[in-house]
RNA sequence: UCCCCGGUAGCUCAGUCGGUAGAGCGGGUGGCUGUUAACCACUUGGUCGCUGGUUCGAGUCCGGCCCGGGGAGCCA
């Protein structure tokens, strides 16, 4: 008898297979029983007929509790009434194991309790269809830069000090010294633009920041593209390339996981470019024109990005902030210095900041003037500047935080279902 | 760190003016030959977060603490 999965049952309509899963859900009728069954591929209803099986396999079907293991034997027949188009008919059914008093019912949970079960929580549909678009997301993101010609370089999550200084990072000790978790790759991406040319990282990020909001984790995903001989327009052009392809590689793969979230899809279709692209500038003038009361050279918090982004269909890209916005290696716009050759992509629909990002500061002395100025220990960047004797050119890349990437396409309210195990303020387990 | 909201049955919640602790779901038993969060009947189920106080009497009012959720700052 022929092992296969949910997701292939077409192709065997008529024959008989066995299914090895669990027991998601069932409903008796009397004489009938259907027994909704996953395999992880997919859900398929198993209907166990009394005259069909006998007593001994109907009495067991009648005894089967919520997320018993099972494997399950029968006809593949076509069947309209059947969302998945077909069902299967059982002639032979086996306990495997027998789950007692599963925590989670098919009826409503809270996040809190379900959050604590979140090993438990991945089997249900929701959950399933959330990190099958993560997992597309991911490969979309890979496809675009290895097709690109981008080499993967993977940065380290031990690092002697902080990339931005601005931010708290996670503290461990590393026999005896001091050592940080990483809170972005950047740095050392520098490094590989100039020996590789186009490089990308991807990879965990951590900041130890007390941030509790819908749109933080403490442990999150996030991808970094370098490239060498790049400047912020060529920056911005990336991109926009990279976030219109990544968004309509999943759309392709996973409509069928985006419709079962209910997602807008006509929303998501809309992201071709050109994207809008307006200066900080410009922003600023919008968001006073709105009634905001802001002045030049606040950072935009979360009210201001969604007010921003209420006035366009699209992602929209803000270049150019004030400096004093923005990280030490950001360098200074030769028109205007007072200003970043910067950008930021904020999302749609209020999601935010999805993308930050751009040119470098390439200059030894002015490099060494922004760390002191950082009050950043030397000692520590001194590889760093390195980049700067040997052969310095201009250079410029991004990040793309991938739960936020993940919320923004599925339309969640909230990134801790977009990873599978949150690390969160108030949350280290499961 | 600050501000707001919450904690009552296994889960989601209601509980009026301070006066005997409730519903739906889940679990259990029975019924039903096409159910889709199935349905119908019966049934099971409580340290009202903890602690101190006010009161004849506290789930309800007051103080302290613990835990959870949302937001601010900061950021992807």
């Amino acid at each position: 008898m022929a092992n296969v999965y949910v997701e292939e049952i077409a192709r065997y309509s008529g024959q008989t297979v066995t299914l090895r899963g669990w027991l998601y859900q069932k409903r008796s009728s009397g004489k009938l029983q259907f027994l909704q069954v996953r395999d992880g591929t997919g859900t398929i209803q198993c209907v166990v007929e009394r005259s069909l099986v006998g007593e001994e396999f109907f009495a067991l079907a009648d005894r089967l509790t919520q997320e018993s293991a099972i494997m399950v034997t029968g006809t593949v027949q076509e069947d309209k009434r059947s969302p998945l188009g077909f069902e299967l008919h059982v002639t032979d059914l086996q306990l495997v194991h027998e789950a007692l008093d599963y925590p989670i019912s098919p009826k409503e949970h809270g996040t809190g309790f379900l959050m604590e079960r979140r090993h438990l929580w991945l089997r249900s549909s929701r959950q399933h269809a959330i990190l099958r678009v993560r997992h597309q997301l991911i490969r979309a993101i890979r496809d675009f830069f290895d097709s690109a010609g981008f080499t993967l370089l993977d940065a380290p999550i031990f690092t002697p000090a902080a990339c931005e200084g601005t931010t708290t990072l996670f503290q461990t000790d590393y026999f005896g010294q001091p050592a940080f978790l990483t809170q972005s790759g950047q740095l050392y991406l520098e490094a590989g633009a100039f020996a590789f040319g186009k490089v990308y990282c991807f990879g965990p990020t951590f900041r130890a920041e007390k941030s509790k909001t819908r749109r933080h984790l403490t442990e999150f995903w996030m991808v970094e593209p370098e490239v060498a001989y790049l400047d912020l327009a060529g920056d911005m052009d990336l991109a926009e390339d990279f976030l219109e392809s990544i968004v309509q590689n999943v759309i392709e793969h996973r409509g069928a996981e985006l419709k079962f979230l209910e997602r807008d899809l006509t929303l998501l279709e809309r992201v071709r470019k050109p994207f809008p692209r307006i200066s900080y500038q410009e922003a600023l003038d919008l968001l006073q024109a709105k009634g905001k009361e802001i002045s030049w050279g606040q950072d935009f918090g979360g009210d201001e990005e969604t007010l921003i982004s209420e006035n366009f269909d699209r992602p929209v890209l803000i270049h150019r902030y004030p400096a004093q916005c923005k990280a030490f290696y950001m360098k200074n716009d030769p028109a205007d210095p007072r200003l970043a050759l910067c950008l930021d992509v904020l999302a749609p629909e209020g999601y935010g900041e999805v993308i930050g990002g751009g040119q470098r500061e390439d200059d030894l002395e002015t490099l060494e003037k922004k760390i002191a100025d950082h009050g950043l220990p030397r000692e520590a960047f001194e590889w760093y500047l390195d980049l700067r004797k040997y052969g310095s050119v201009p250079h410029a890349g991004f990040g793309l935080g991938l739960e936020r990437t993940v919320a923004w396409i599925c339309g969640l309210p909230h990134v801790r279902e977009t990873i599978p195990f949150p690390r969160l303020l108030d949350r280290l387990k499961p």
